[in-house]
Parts: structure tokens; sequence; C-alpha cells
DNA sequence: TCATCATATAATAATACACTTATATAATCA
DNA sequence: TGATTATATAAGTGTATTATTATATGATGA
């Protein structure tokens, strides 16, 4: 039998998971843009740590992934996430954070290392 | 200008707000039929205060309303909710709990009183 | 009016959460 | 190699959350 959608305590612990300004606010940037910590801790004006630990809870959620360039790591949207679907979902009924990361670029303090 | 739309911020405290497995079960279920405090006790095999406690804060959020028929409060969605739309796509998106409501019935202790 | 049923509220206690500070790890670069 | 930068982790703290117990309110029905 295939499983089909998300259970009701799944989407709960998920829902709680996202229902925190911060997590939200990163998740919805990184649909769009992979991010690391230092862009993070910019953009939300908070300690390392802080943003550390956000990270840590999408992660162990498998909601991010993360991938190693250089001196920093880079997080993104893990697309193999069991309800990525219902993410995307909510997701996509969000207003866009791009001016967060504009704002980032304007300041000269975007990370690439391309 | 029209406000359309939800904005981030008001969105996570939305999730919070669902992110609870008996809420969300609850909002769930009262997307379909109006329920009292009762009921719930019975679904969810836990005690009427703390019942009580959560409708509290779905109604403090404007997300359900209520309305006294007799001796019972029924609980229903609030259609009239800023955020309703929102609120639908993600119900939308989980499994049915109508089991939950027939298993009442079944042990005849589904409130009705029209 | 009194007993009962449904619900709300208050007080309390246990747990979870999100931040802080301090420190560790890991890569880079002089 | 030693200094610097990026990130993680650990420990501690204040606050929020959720349940429990006890009590209050409000409607019904004998």
């Amino acid at each position: 039998m295939i499983k089909q959608g998300i259970e009701i305590e799944h989407a709960a612990a998920l829902l709680k998971l996202l229902g925190d300004k911060t997590r939200l606010t990163m998740v919805k940037i990184l649909a769009d843009h992979d991010c690391c910590v230092c862009e993070f801790v910019e953009i939300f004006d908070t300690s390392q740590p802080a943003i550390s630990q956000h990270i840590r809870k999408l992660k162990d959620a498998g909601l991010v992934k993360e991938s190693r360039r250089g001196q920093w790591i880079f997080y993104s949207l893990n697309q193999e996430y069991e309800q990525f679907d219902f993410v995307q979902l909510l997701l996509n009924a969000l207003p866009s954070q791009e001016e967060k990361l504009t704002e980032l670029e304007k300041q000269g303090k975007r990370i690439s290392c391309e």
C-alpha cells in the first residue's frame, strides 16, 4: 500500500516546527536560496548560536540539508523530505522574503563561493 | 491598498497554534462538524479542562466560534476568520478524522440537539 | 428551589522552548 | 604553525506551554 499524504500527528509536529517566526522565515528563504548561518545571523539580527539551534531543529526533522563549501556550510531545503509537498503548499501561501536577501546583498554581506 | 495573503509573523503564530496534535485534530473535525466540549473529551480521552483550554486558544485566535444550544456549547470553525483560506489550504491536506466521530456515534455519545 | 450536567476558570506543577554565555571543532590563510 | 573565521555544542536561565486538581458559573429538569 502506497503511503499518501501526511498523518495528523506528523503534521502537527511539522506545524509546530514551522510555528516560529525565525524558522518559518528561514525555510521560506531557503525555498529559493541556499544560505549559510552567518547570513541568517545578519538577516535576523540575532546570535549565531540561536541560528545554529534553529537550523539544527530543521535538520533533525529532515527539512533542510547541509553542504559544506570551503569555510561555509550552506543549508538548503531537502527536496527528498517526506512531506515536501505539504511544506511547499504552505510556503507558497506565504509572502516572499526576497527583500531580506536583497538587503543583505546591498550591505555586501551576501556570501557566495562559486 | 487591499491586504492580501498572510503575513509571515501571523502565519508563524497560526502554525504554532495548530502545531498541537489535539488542536489540529479538533480543527480538522470542526471543518466538517460542529462539536461540543464533551464530545472532544470522549474523542481525545482527556480531561474536560484540558479540552476547554485548547478551545479557548482557538477561540482567542478567532479560529472557532461558539453557539450555545441549551445545555451545550457547540463550537464551529469561524468562516470569517481573517486567514480562513490559509487554514482551509492546510486542512485539505490532512487526512479525514471522520472515523473519530463515527466511533463516537457507535458508542452513542454523539450529541445532537436539533 | 435543589440536584445535575456542561463548561469555564484559577492555581499549580512539570515540561518544553528559545535565548544567552562560554567553549569546542573545523576550515582557511598568513 | 598560529591566527582568524564559521559553525556547533553545552550549560544555564527565564519564560511559555500543557496538563492536573479544585472550584465557579450557567442551564436544565425533577
